[in-house]
DNA sequence: GTTGAAAGAAAAGTAGG
DNA sequence: CCTACTTTTCTTTCAAC
């Protein structure tokens, strides 16, 4: 598991644009033969740097167009109110990334849902139904300006 | 640009999960043939759908183990001023995501850093440097509990 | 690291039901 | 929608340098 040569590291740039990209094109934007990609993407894949391979689907033409960022609080800090509201996280579909924060509140959670009335719906029956939650303040998301998978290496 | 029948989106959940699924194993799954399921990933790309096929990196193995949320405001909401701040935001490669937000402040930026001293640096020569910015408070990532790039499709 | 070759798989297209 | 067949391309492995 060494480190990344400046080779490996346009392979990882290019992959994280375009994952179809093939090794004979790699191969050529890289310069060298298409063996030693192949080796370097299996080498890659198999140390973890490259942990999946996936399609990303536009939000708005899956109905998901509101995003909504919660403050989430909870009562307690007991290790066990805590795996319990991680584990609640885990289980619900509409919360796309959820973060233990240092700070005023507890969790960042960002939620994505069709509308408004699908947001409330959300809250009130699926967010709050654990006991563990004691306060949620929500920071809705007017316009999107970047949303980026990729972290360009150099 | 028909609406989705279960099929394509029983694809959609799969291709999300792994875009390396061959057409073969879609087809077993989905319990049709190759060729129509060959037909509708090919739609779903041409309809936009599938915006994007990447390959997901660990932040942890290319240094990016820092994760902050900043909350920027700005001093004026010309439009000149928004289009300066979000073009700024563009060019940034440690912001991963921009969000224009309504409430008490007016962007919320997702920013992936290798460690703090780099937070710093990215805040003071980077974030600030553009005159439109009023104030930024950084709100800082413990622990990461969940990060999908997945909408389940039902 | 490189090249080139070769077997196997998958993608992409075609034809007929 | 199906099966079946074809061509082309890519993947994967291997031998030799």
């Amino acid at each position: 598991m060494s480190k990344l040569d400046q080779i490996d590291k346009k392979i990882l740039n290019r992959l994280q644009e375009d994952s179809r990209t093939t090794t004979k094109e790699l191969s050529s934007e890289v310069g060298i033969s298409t063996t030693p990609v192949y080796e370097r993407v299996k080498r890659l894949e198999k140390d973890g740097y490259i942990k999946k391979y996936v399609a990303l689907v536009d939000k708005d033409k899956v109905e998901r167009e509101l995003t909504v960022f919660c403050q989430v609080s909870l009562k307690s800090h007991l290790k066990k109110n805590i795996q319990q509201f991680q584990e609640h996280m885990l289980g619900l579909p509409e919360v796309m990334e959820c973060y233990h924060m240092a700070g005023n509140f507890d969790y960042l959670i960002k939620v994505m849902v069709r509308n408004m009335k699908e947001y409330q719906k959300f809250v009130v029956e699926k967010l709050t139904t654990t006991d563990v939650i004691d306060h949620v303040q929500s920071l809705f998301v007017m316009g999107e300006v970047k949303q980026e998978t990729k972290f360009p290496l150099k």
